[in-house]
DNA sequence: TATTGTTATACTCTATAACTATA
DNA sequence: TATAGTTATAGAGTATAACAATA
């Protein structure tokens, strides 16, 4: 009797809140986030290029001339790593270090020709790519969770 | 003339689709995804436990007696990643494996009454983590954006 | 023969310290 | 002295091949 006086006990905290891993966004977005990344990773291998490797493409793009040391900073790697991507795109080509600045320690990197080409490619690649990997949502859920993922990283 | 007739062309792609990293959800994702997950790490580092450890433990919690292959891939690990992460729990005492079953290849996972309480006390630390982490969300915000995720990773 | 767990190994990604050349 | 870039190195995390014990 008592017992089944108990049996709905006044629901104070959200639904959500069990023992569970999937109610840690983290956890749940940390998966998602390893299958994304292993379709544009596929996708771009048989371009002989990382993701991050499409990153910098897309970056040097939108602000040519930058310093590497921004170059990492907006990529939230470390300079010795910004280091060797800059020299694998260097040897293929497909962006360059240019001694243009004031300050000769730094240098400004540009695209290529070659790069720039290659990049209108991979940006196709990409956005099929992750249409596909988000394919289970529609249009207005994508854009609903670009919208919070973006309000998520806005305040850095 | 001509040019002003143009001027706003017929809208057949989504808004978001310009050439920027921020309309890839793999991006955005991954960058708000470190985010989190170095808020957890940091608050787990005090109980000297990585995430991944946490998830192990919560794993073998709720399915006493699972094998290692089990728990491997439910983590998405390779075996010989599950071997090494029991050791570590196992040398903690956090964790066991005993042969209880017919199969006397295979071991049954089993937390220590240690490993129980220390879970007990990490899931509020996940927890908080994981609700600082999203603090820039409401509580609406964060339920739709676990369902939007449970949604991405469901139909595996 | 196939499977569970294991060992050994290697490859990627990442982080830090120390060096160089300019400022 | 401080900064941009570099080198060297080491630590995680992850993936594969090969082996032992059991099925």
């Amino acid at each position: 009797m008592l017992q089944k006086l108990k049996a709905t006990p006044p629901q104070t905290l959200p639904e959500r809140l069990d023992n569970s891993l999937n109610n840690l966004v983290g956890y749940v977005m940390r998966r998602v986030q390893i299958r994304i990344t292993q379709d544009l990773t596929n996708r771009l291998e048989e371009h002989d290029i990382r993701p991050a490797q499409f990153a910098a493409l897309t970056i040097i793009e939108q602000s040519p001339g930058l310093m590497q040391a921004d170059l990492a900073k907006t990529l939230a790697i470390e300079p010795p790593q910004a280091v060797l991507m800059v020299n694998k795109l260097e040897a293929r080509s497909l962006a360059m270090r240019i001694r243009s600045n004031p300050d000769k320690r730094s240098y400004g990197l540009f695209l290529s020709k070659t790069g720039e080409q290659l990049l209108k490619q991979l940006r196709d690649v990409a956005l099929e790519s992750d249409l596909n990997a988000t394919s289970a949502l529609t249009s207005d859920e994508r854009e609903q969770l670009l919208t919070l993922l973006n309000k998520l990283y806005g305040d850095k």
